[in-house]
This record gives C-alpha cells, sequence and structure tokens, in this order.
DNA sequence: GTCAAAGCGTTGTCCATGACAAATATCGAG
DNA sequence: CTCGATATTTGTCATGGACAACGCTTTGAC
C-alpha cells in the first residue's frame, strides 16, 4: 500500500508499477516468465522491485501495445529502437500537411509548455480558440495536438506531469467554451462518458463541444462509468445516442453490442 | 477483457467486478477463502461469476471499509444492517446543525437529481453560486452535499451514474467559477493534484477554488499524477504549496513525507 | 486507575506455477 | 490472391502458501 519510498526511489513495486504503466501486475509477471523483461531486483522478502528505466522501458511498450503492436516482437528492442518505432507508428498517421495553423504552430506552442511558460500557452490556445471557433479548434488543434503529446511523450521530451498539464488546459478551455453555449436544445439528447478503463476525460469534452454546436442536448457522465449504469442513464435520461470515447480505435463494434436499446453512433 | 454480457448481464466476472467495487482480484479472491463471502457462482471453465446482489453488497463493504470499518466484523451483516450502519457512521460527520441553506434544502435539490430535472438542478446550484459567493458556496453547499451524495448512494437512494452526473455538474460549475477569476496573483505558487490512487477531482477543484480566491496562483495537475511526476512538477513549476487531495482522512502524514524538499501545507 | 509494552489476530498484497480461450499469424489448397 | 484450417501468441484466471503492517487486547509497572 505504501510505496516504501525509502530516501532516494530508486525503483518501484508491483503495484506501483502496474499503476504507472497500465500493464496488470499478472502482465507484468507473465511477461517476465515469457520473455525475461522485465526483471526487477527483488528485496529481502523476494518481492519485485523494478528500476525506473525498466519502468519507463514498460511505459513504452504498453504505447506500442496501445499502437497495435505484440510483446513478443518488441520486448527484447532497446529503449532507442522502441522509441523509433513508436515515432515511425505514429508518423503513420499524419499523413499529408495540416490544413491550418500548421504542425509547427502546434509544435511552438507545445514549447511553451516544456518552457514553463503555462500562462502563454493557455493563451496562445485561447487565442486560436476565439480566433478559428470551437469545431474548427477541436478538429484543428486539440485533436493533432493530441496525437503530438503523446508522440512526444513516448519520444521522452514531455514529462508525464506536462501531460496532466496539457490535458488541465485544455480541459479548461473546452469546458468554458461549452459552458458558453446557449443551452437550448432539446433533441437530440446525448449521453456522454467512457467505459470503466478509459479514464481519459478529454475525448468526451470534444466530442460534447461538437455535439453541444449541433445544437444536442448534451448529458456527460465523465469518465468511467460501470457498463449497467451506462445503460441505466440512457434509459432514465431518455438518451438518443449514446456517445463513448475511445482511446485506441480497436474495438468499436463492442460498443454498438453494449449499447444495444439505445440506438448507438460513433 | 470483455464483461462476457450474454443477453442478461446476471453475473460479472471478477475482473469487472475489481472496477465496479474497487476492490482487488487479490482481496476478493481472500475474502471467500477466509469469511466465505463474496461467494461467486462458477462458469464453465471454473471462473468467477458475481451475482448483481453481491457486488452492491461488496460495494457497500468498500465504502465501510472506507469508513474506517474492518472486513472481518462486517462481511457476514446482511445489507440492510450494513446500510445502517452507513448510515450511522456518516451520521456521526454531520454534527450540529447546519448555518445557512440548511440541510433540507441540499434534499430537496438532490431530489432534482433523482428526478431526472438536471437542468433544475444545475440552475438552482448556480443561483447558491452566485448567491453565497464561491468560497461559502464550497463551503456551505459543495462540502456537505458532497457528503450527502456519498451517504444517499450507500443508502442504495443514488444510482452510480446519478452520483456521476452530481460531480460533472459540480465540476462544470466549479470550473467556470474559478475561470472567471481574474488570474493575476503571483505568489504563492500553489500546485494541485491527487495520489495515483486517488480518482476523484472534485476535491483539487475545492482546493483550487478556495486557493484562487486568496490570490493564489494555481497550477492543476488533474487526478493520479505519479508521486515522482509530481515532486518533478513541483519544482520544474517553482511551487511553494503542494496541494494534495484525499477522499479518506486517514494518513495525512504520509503526504507530508512524500513532499518533503518542497513545504507542504493541507 | 492509567498508561505503555508486548503479544496475538487480522488483513491486504505478494509469489509461483499451471491452465485455457481469444486473438493473431501462418500456411496450404483452390 | 483468397479463404479456411491449423498453430502460436497473449492476457487473464485459478490455487494455495506466505508475510509484513496494522489494530486490538492483555499484561505489568507506576
Amino acid at each position: 500500500m505504501n510505496d516504501r519510498i525509502a530516501q532516494a526511489p530508486i525503483s518501484l513495486t508491483i503495484a506501483s508499477v502496474e499503476r504507472d504503466t497500465g500493464l496488470s501486475k499478472d502482465t507484468l509477471r507473465v511477461w517476465e516468465r515469457r520473455y525475461g523483461f522485465p526483471a526487477p531486483a527483488r528485496d529481502a522478502l523476494g518481492e519485485r522491485l523494478y528500476p525506473l528505466d525498466q519502468v519507463d522501458k514498460l511505459r513504452t511498450l504498453k504505447r506500442l501495445l496501445d499502437l497495435g503492436h505484440r510483446p513478443g516482437r518488441i520486448v527484447g528492442l532497446s529503449i532507442d529502437e522502441l522509441q523509433r518505432l513508436a515515432q515511425a507508428s505514429t508518423g503513420a498517421a499524419q499523413r499529408g500537411p495540416h490544413p491550418v495553423g500548421g504542425r509547427e504552430d502546434l509544435d511552438a506552442m507545445l514549447g511553451l509548455l516544456t518552457a514553463r511558460r503555462l500562462d502563454d500557452f493557455r493563451g496562445q490556445l485561447s487565442q486560436l480558440l476565439a480566433r478559428k471557433g470551437l469545431a474548427n479548434f477541436v478538429a484543428d488543434v486539440v485533436e493533432p495536438m493530441n496525437e503530438m503529446v503523446g508522440e512526444a511523450w513516448t519520444r521522452g521530451a514531455l514529462q508525464i506531469y506536462e501531460e496532466h498539464l496539457y490535458t488541465e488546459v485544455v480541459q479548461a478551455l473546452l469546458r468554458s467554451a461549452i459552458g458558453s453555449i446557449q443551452r437550448g436544445g432539446q433533441r437530440p439528447r446525448v449521453l456522454l462518458t467512457t467505459f470503466p478503463h478509459e479514464p481519459h476525460g478529454l475525448g468526451i469534452l470534444m466530442a460534447e463541444a461538437t455535439f453541444a454546436l449541433e445544437g444536442c442536448h448534451c448529458i456527460s457522465l465523465g469518465v468511467q462509468t460501470p457498463v449497467l449504469d451506462i445503460a441505466l442513464a440512457a434509459e432514465a435520461q431518455r438518451a438518443d445516442i449514446v456517445a463513448l470515447s475511445f482511446s485506441s480505435a480497436v474495438n468499436a463494434n463492442q460498443a454498438l453490442q453494449e449499447t444495444e436499446g439505445s440506438r448507438a453512433i460513433e
């Protein structure tokens, strides 16, 4: 329960690693058994102690997994190779040049984040929002920037807390923008949330912004609503649409399966 | 991975129960071994299938645990007895009558939530905020209402999705209120977040509101920041104060321990 | 009677190993 | 090249044993 932070936290317990990487204890142990990685040290009791560099590699591996790679093929690679792979994999997604507000501009703005000029970052974003309008802002700025942040983090160019910072700023911005949309629409009623394993709320806000602009009546449940409660809420709130936000595409049909009884979209 | 929702979801897998209750798989299995509860059915493969009523009881048990009770003493009790216990335990906290905006008013407002009059609920809250001012709103409305929601949920008077709904409305309200505070203050710089095991962000927002009103420069990382990154962020952002939000009080000194190196407050 | 120390029961988490279904890859025939 | 059959990969589950951290209770000194 306690993370046993001695004076210097040179290594983490299996529970901490699970939380920090998103890989379950079972997975961590079975990888060790099968692939020989990770290879944590052991404390006096024989309990695993993961060095920080292995945790970093695990994080990168997790991201590659989410990108569609398979563990057996990539566990053996070095951190450098993994990062190259990650860069190549996400790079494929950014096909073609971006319409307006080019990628370089976004890059420069992200620079503000790492340069600790948080207020400037917020200011520029807010200015962009005002200039482009909410819909374009979401599509042309937030969307690509999300990917860039994920990719930069994989590259090691962004600390985790900087990613948190980014998310927080964008969320605050989107929320206030959504709040200022006239709350008039009656139909269709849209229920927004994520599945229990998806803790990221940015997708919801982006969807909410889009829907709200279309005049929909949005009802957000926040993140990680138990499946049964999604159904319950959809019925109680007489939702016409249930919007579920995902990180990786993988199984969108699972969604359709589950939202049966309501009409499922997106 | 899939929750194996057949036509009717009469029972949940151990992974679902872990997510829905917050009790780890290990704990669920060891309780079964030691106390004989839960007593899930088994599928063809010998894997546990938890009936919904047992999951409900587990949820209530979890709440009692967080309230300081011990499993061995309460696992054997019936759901009714557990709910009585929970009510008694939280009831102790609401000592004395409330200053203004009395408990009955809040109860009536929560009634709007269950009556599916979400907009009225939001409207009344927003009106209260305007009338009382942000500081009093947080202390006299949000704080007690949080407890009431928790207690009502334990009593079975509130669905989980209704709790989500409540949280979402209040968060939106607080965020917009915070956003409209002039962002002028330079000192002290306050970093806000929660530990990795605390996914609830309401506490952060309440703290942020309070700090911001005092003229502090608030930097929120959102929820569940890895411990190392909290330290990193505190240093990078030159935070004077690191504010950590908890659900149950339990170990506030752990906080002090961890935030060493910065000055720790609250 | 009060209070601290020692002792004992409780509780969550860890470990190792084995197993199997679902997903994915590979291959051979048409 | 396409498609179905077979093989491999992969995550999650099960069992049972262990132990430290914590809380409760009893003992003994003042």
